[in-house]
DNA sequence: GAGTCTTCTCAAAGCGCTTTGGATAGACTA
DNA sequence: TAGTCTATCCAAAGCGCTTTGAGAAGACTC
């Protein structure tokens, strides 16, 4: 069923038809409606690339996905991300479509994607800190809006980010006011932006209170499970072991975890865990009372927040950056104790 | 940069043009790799809603995933199923659309998703055993492939499935070989049919063991690492407790391997733990020895093997329904060991 | 040298929609 | 009554591509 079929049968022309389904004024409310039931009954929908043709929009929404090879990880917060914009995206009546790319294929995939003319704009997910992917959807005019930040100045693209920097501050904080002074940090991936900035909240805080930072108790690397297990486990080994550990995800924290108590060790009493939550549905930090203490800002929200902020831009034609910032809150779980003296917790 | 542009600027018509990009026989070798190297310099590729219309090709592939309404979870499988699949659709140039169905908007959606003409065909994941997206797909006529299956017929649709009935039943007989008769089931949600075949699985070997399965050792649920827990803690609250575990997925596993190290008792030497794993990216059962003893079937293959099948379908017209059995292999890590004596297990 | 093949190229129609620039009819003004 | 609005509706162009049906040019037969 297509609108020339459907304008036959209801014995209007084709752009009658067309405009009462769009809702221009031009057309006289009863027509309107017999149209509207028409379509209902036959089951029309306009076909979506004749559509995009004839406006040139695409009414979809890429998220490009930045993956380093076959078989990399992918990012766990991915789903709750594209599931949190997807309702915005569906709300509007847009299609998302999904843009894995791979580091080898690198810039053409993007370029080709605005050439296509397939979508209208893009969501740029996982940021490094070093991000070439910006100037070229800049060169390519196409809007997008990046979830996290990257080295380039802040006003010179839209963005939406939670302020790694400051939840890690009041983490630290968090544990030095309990008397941790060995204080481990389990970081993500050190290339990408939201992992130098967690570090710099860090050791800022350090700093503020006077503990210089460790080489040896930091690590960075992909959040896995393992990964989060293999750090702790080595930090654990060490003669001046930390009391207290800072995880960047859930995940990793659930293997630092692991590694406490194959050490013989208690989480909370003889040594503290604090992670970031992105608040994964499938994931949740416990029920009533957190397991872990945690600085928390739900993934899921930045979804919507990001498909909003570049619907905006693509339906206002608002050209001037925008962006917004999330805090992250911090619940205290059971995870989190006093610091004791290492020599007392000889297990 | 368009087609007639780049046609005038080569001096050639439009279709030859066309015909040169497309590989048709009937242009010169010489002309078509002047084409070629002028489509690359001035950058031109097709406009992909232009050449859909035209050909009615969409070269797009919906992935149809329902979610029972906001905030619900996402499954955790998903990332890495829809990375598998996009790997198979960016080598064929197909694109990937995401859509994320709400039980509520029910079958709506799908049958817009055919009527607009967005996606040549569709992958229906997590179906239920009761699955009504198949008929409604059957009847807008839309290529189809479903991951997992449900209560139709298996000759009647194209699905790629893993064997969960068979995983499920050896996993149980290994547990059974080391001496353990109260096993309990913390599978998925049973409206799922994946998790009804691992319940009946398990249910057959148990049998054959002669041993009457217990409704108070299965639990069904959202597989979380809090159900995990939960589900694990009242077990080992009953004064015939289980002694062995057997778990729907990893991340329900962290959670009973955390009700089970709770409960003051270890895991392997006081209860034994089998997980089912789909060897997610971001949570690797271990490295070299597995934490967990598990049935696995890495879900990035089948995302791939679900992509190939379909575009086999789309582009071979291949209509007769095909479909691939994925078999797990059993894997034995440090989570489960011969069954003790309950009596001798008081923490 | 005329006729017949190949080989290469082209003009134009069509995919299903939106939108421009009228056309028509009735209602209203003068 | 003629002229001017309004409210409706329409025909046709155009979006960028593929593809049909044909034409031109050269190579070959006889």
């Amino acid at each position: 069923m297509n609108l020339k079929e459907l304008s036959q049968i209801l014995g209007l022309s084709q752009t009658t038809v067309s405009r009462a389904l769009n809702g221009y004024p031009e057309v006289n409310e009863t027509t309107r409606a017999r149209v509207a039931s028409a379509a209902k009954t036959y089951g029309y929908s306009p076909n979506v690339r004749a559509k995009g043709l004839a406006t040139g929009q695409a009414m979809a929404i890429a998220h490009a996905l930045h993956v380093s090879g076959r078989d990399e990880i992918m990012n766990p917060i991915f789903a709750d991300f594209v599931a949190g914009a997807s309702e915005v995206y569906s709300a509007r009546g847009y299609d998302m479509m999904l843009t894995i790319v791979e580091d080898s294929e690198g810039p053409e995939a993007l370029r080709n994607l605005a050439r296509k003319g397939s979508v209208d704009g893009v969501i740029v997910q996982a940021p490094r800190f070093h991000e070439p992917r910006l100037d070229l959807l800049r060169e390519t005019g196409l809007p997008f809006v990046v979830h996290g930040r990257t080295s380039e100045p802040e006003d010179s693209y839209s963005w939406i980010d939670m302020d790694n920097r400051r939840a890690f501050l009041r983490a630290t904080e968090f544990l030095a006011d309990l008397g941790h002074t060995r204080i481990a940090l389990i970081n993500g991936d050190e290339q990408m932006d939201f992992a130098r900035r967690r570090r710099i909240g860090y050791e800022t805080a350090l700093t503020r209170r006077g503990i210089l930072p460790d080489p040896t108790l930091m690590t960075t690397g992909a959040m896995t499970e393992v990964y989060g297990y293999e750090s702790a486990r080595r930090c654990l080994e060490t003669l001046d072991r930390p009391t207290a550990f800072l995880v960047a995800s859930l995940i990793s924290a659930l293997g630092v975890r692991r590694a406490i108590e194959d050490a013989g060790l208690r989480i909370a009493r003889d040594v503290s865990v604090i992670t970031h939550d992105d608040d994964l549905s499938y994931l949740r930090n416990g029920d009533a009372t957190p397991i872990f203490t945690a600085t928390r800002s739900p993934v899921r929200l930045a979804g919507r927040k990001a498909a909003e902020l570049l619907l905006k831009l693509i339906e206002g034609r608002d050209s001037a950056p925008s962006n917004e910032l999330l805090y992250a809150d911090l619940t205290v779980g059971r995870s989190t104790g006093p610091a004791r003296a290492p020599e007392l917790i000889q297990p």
